[in-house]
DNA sequence: CGATATAAAATCCTATCGGATATATTATTG
DNA sequence: CAATAATATATCCGATAGGATTTTATATCG
């Protein structure tokens, strides 16, 4: 089983799309791009109107992002998008980072494949803040990339279970919607660089190390913004 | 949000049960029961005249299912049983019980309610073997009176993010499709037990060790199973 | 007898409809 | 004027019907 359940099948026989899948994404896209606001109702027949589609896609496209926390449904009221981080979420966030994402990187640098290695350095690549651009695409783009670095560490694990605990956990989506008004994207490469090199030296301690002080180093970029609530 | 999202609202408000929730609980325990098969095919008509509803619960309830990775869906063939575990996936989510799960009793043993305490005691005394029982149905209850203890245990922890990743895992659905034929409780009896007894001591050391050597004696238990797939 | 092509059945996927409930608005009253 | 009650609207929940596709069964042919 993929992390974003959106796995190619291995033969090459072609199915049609299914709506329910498009569906999905279209709402998981304005989740991200805060066109639906943390706590925003999330109404199925404007959806219908907007998408063109009927309410069947829709409701299962709903009751996937419910399951994984991404909407909360209140029975006879309706869905709504879940609301954002307090600060108690934030530092459990974090905790359960901690807990996993150092180990999958120590297993990364023992078991990934020399393949991997060479596509996470690529992306790493792209990850380098562009001169010009919107600060605020700027940082968009980032937090997808740096979504897809920590995924790719974490495949790179061998444990799907632990790939799929933290793509379960929308770290991307959660932390841009708190923070989508920042930028601070230059550090992380540098960090990402160091938890690459020590991959590519098949050196798990260092990785582990390397991605622990990352964690620990993004939640101090991010916390200020989270201080308000208790 | 609650690890089963069976969570009560607080208000004592009685809403309408939802139709939903019941073709749910219908199909988790023809899971649980292997009535359903592991692979084997879910067919929404059939369920619709079994259980005399609508097909549109039936596919709420199957889409939750396969959010939480319980049952599969082909486009245009159906929805079906998520496959047994094979030896890989065995190893896989006993290393993540192994990382998240002493990590909690650590917690736990620190920041867990007295009441909550006394709750894990009197869980833990209805798990007892009862003399003279049809074993089968004996450890189907132990799995379920098993799979609360845990949960309790990620409860007293205090991170509702680590609660959610154990519970979305449905560890006793899965090794009770494995093992149903099993039996062996009255060790693991013994070690939560010590487990409990740390806790109780408010010692997080011993805590979080007792539940690693309880995981990895588990796992000692029930591997013997799995050893046919590679 | 085996393989292929055709036909039939079963199933899923989407759309539409009616009933029930919660929410918002308005009107009434102390 | 504030608070309550009644109404109106919007929305969800569940049921049903039709179209599309896959799968299975059958028949035909080499």
């Amino acid at each position: 089983m993929g992390a974003n359940g959106q796995e190619q099948q291995g033969t090459g026989i072609k199915r049609p799309p299914r709506l329910g899948e498009e569906v999905y994404n279209a709402i998981y896209a304005q989740l991200m791009s805060l066109k639906i606001p943390p706590g925003g109702r999330i109404s199925v027949d404007n959806l219908v109107r907007e998408l063109g589609v009927s309410q069947t896609p829709i409701r299962e496209a709903l009751s996937r992002l419910e399951a994984q926390g991404l909407v909360l449904k209140t029975h006879l009221v309706g869905y709504s998008a879940a609301s954002q981080m307090d600060r108690k979420r934030f530092e459990q966030l974090y905790e359960l980072r901690m807990l996993l994402e150092p180990y999958a990187a120590a297993q990364a640098a023992q078991h990934m494949s020399d393949a991997a290695v060479a596509n996470l350095k690529r992306l790493a690549g792209e990850m380098e803040p562009t001169g010009k651009e919107d600060p605020r695409s700027a940082y968009s783009r980032f937090a997808q990339r740096d979504s897809e670095f920590h995924d790719l560490v974490a495949q790179g694990a061998g444990n799907e279970l632990v790939q799929d605990s933290l793509a379960r956990l929308h770290i991307h989506v959660h932390l841009f919607r708190l923070f989508y008004h920042s930028l601070a994207t230059s550090e992380a490469s540098i960090e990402h660089g160091e938890i690459i090199a020590a991959i590519d030296a098949r050196n798990a301690v260092a990785a582990e190390k390397a991605m622990r002080v990352h964690i620990e180093k993004s939640k101090a970029r991010f916390i200020h913004a989270v201080i308000s609530a208790d």
